[in-house]
RNA sequence: GUGGGCGUAGCUCAACUGGUUAGAGCGCUGGACUGUGACUCCGGAGGCUGGGGGUUCGAGCCCCCUCGUCCACCCCA
């Protein structure tokens, strides 16, 4: 048996990649825009930074880590999201000694879940996270250049929902309410919800489990258990949104998995394409997370983009084709003035592919349709004597004999 | 980790309740056409039916194990 990629890692192929790249470079277009410059950043980072971040009892820690010990021992652990290596980066290199920083990044992430469709084991992410900027008016704008992006790039049908969890002085209090709530119904959630009872009530909130959805029908909502401050943060997204012409639900049951959540919180989902993996973006405000790193106090907000996920929802016809030359040469001597030609052509970047191929013509001519010959150039002994190639068009098939000296203007205007 | 579907030629798929030598389209290759692809016609190559074991006179088909893949649950981008 021949070596495979291993389960759940997947090779892009030209096709898809062509996809891909025009994702990447629309949103660093659109992100420029707003102001954020790229970090890249490293793939393994030390354990303890996830499991303090995203949260020791969260899901992505406890079982979907991919963690091992290098040859000195230390336990690293390729990394399962981004948010937690921009912020060690943004405390170890100090950039909080500007007022707001905006990054974004992308590259692979990895857990270790069974993969379906738009879920794999190593997947693509683009991020970008606002550092050093509490107003809501950040929420809103960089949600808003979110939407921007997926309006450029072909999204159709993406819908945004948004929700606040509170903060560390209004969520304890709406948790343990909720537990009472929830504990005179206990019998009727799942196994699962009435086993994080206690460590995390909210989650019987998200569930899609039919006890636990009429179980928590008239469950109290935490929009209305925020604090002042927390509040007063989500009527100011709400409104900067509005403002902004940017169209939301707010989603009072939308709970997220990773614990440093704080504040606002927001997911685009599609309705079609994605399977039941329908997120194709999350992100939210992290307020405690900079501190919680032993950095300085900062606010920040951020959001990822599932790069599988979006490509899902946009089909492989928006690849931008650039017409490709296929050049053949007819023996010896019309392949080394052929040479000097593709250089010339080349230099004015243009597409050629010659082929290098020695049978019959026809041949030769089959093998450039299939390379997707959007022209053939072909240069034999005859036209070596002349000073012209011939022209074929495959496409229409015509055919003309052009001068070397007028080939790359003639090819350049067609 | 749990559940279900599917693994047959390079690709997409056939093969009646188990029955001769496992077929087709596309692709590949040679020719008709030695300097012209894509169209047409004729020929050819290509398969331990994912792997292993079992039942049977006989297995692509039934049973068990295993691997892979897809979808779903859990959870997430």
């Amino acid at each position: 048996m021949p070596i495979t990629a291993i389960r759940g890692f997947n090779d892009i192929l030209p096709a898809e990649a062509l996809v891909w790249r025009r994702i990447e470079e629309t949103a660093w277009r659109i992100f420029l825009t707003y102001g954020f410059s790229e970090i890249k950043l490293p793939v393994v980072e030390k354990t303890a930074l996830f499991s303090r971040s995203i949260g020791e009892a969260t899901d992505i820690v406890e079982k979907e880590m991919y963690t091992f010990s290098d040859r000195s021992n230390e336990s690293l652990t390729l990394r399962p999201e981004g948010t937690a290596s921009v912020v060690r980066a943004y405390i170890e290199h100090k950039l909080y000694v500007a007022p707001v920083t905006r990054l974004y990044y992308t590259g692979p992430m990895f857990r270790y879940e069974r993969p379906q469709k738009g879920r794999y084991r190593q997947f693509y992410q683009m991020g970008a996270e606002v550092l050093g900027e509490e107003s809501p008016m950040a929420d809103a704008e960089t949600i808003s250049m979110l939407m921007s992006f997926f309006k450029a790039v072909g999204v159709i049908g993406a819908r945004l929902n948004i929700n606040s969890l509170g903060c560390s002085s209004c969520r304890p209090a709406y948790k343990d309410a909720l537990r009472v709530f929830l504990k005179d119904r206990v019998s009727a959630l799942c196994d699962n919800c009435q086993r994080r009872l206690e460590a995390n009530p909210l989650r019987a909130l998200d569930c899609k489990g039919v006890g636990c959805i009429e179980a928590t029908a008239d469950a109290p909502a935490i929009i209305e258990s925020l604090c002042a401050s927390c509040s007063t943060h989500f009527d100011g997204l709400k409104s900067s949104l509005n403002d902004a012409g940017v169209e939301y639900a707010v989603n009072p049951r939308m709970v997220r998995g990773l614990d440093y959540y704080t504040k606002t919180t927001f997911e685009i989902t599609a309705d079609t394409g994605l399977g039941s993996q329908n997120a194709v973006a999350a992100g939210g405000r992290y307020d405690g997370l900079v501190e919680e790193l032993e950095g300085p106090k900062t606010p920040c907000f951020g959001f990822a983009v599932g790069v599988e996920r979006l490509s899902l929802l946009l089909g492989k016809d928006v690849a931008v084709k650039t017409p490709i030359n296929v050049f053949i040469a007819l023996g010896h001597e019309p392949r080394s003035k052929g040479s000097e030609l593709i250089r010339g052509l080349r230099d004015k970047g243009m597409v050629v592919i010659e082929e290098f191929s020695e049978g019959a013509l026809k041949n030769r001519m089959k093998r450039a349709d299939r390379l997707g010959a959007s022209r053939v150039i072909i240069l034999g002994e005859d036209e070596l004597k002349e000073g012209v190639v011939t022209i074929k068009d495959m496409a229409t098939a015509a055919q003309e004999k052009v001068r070397f000296e007028e080939l790359a203007d003639r090819l350049g205007a067609s």
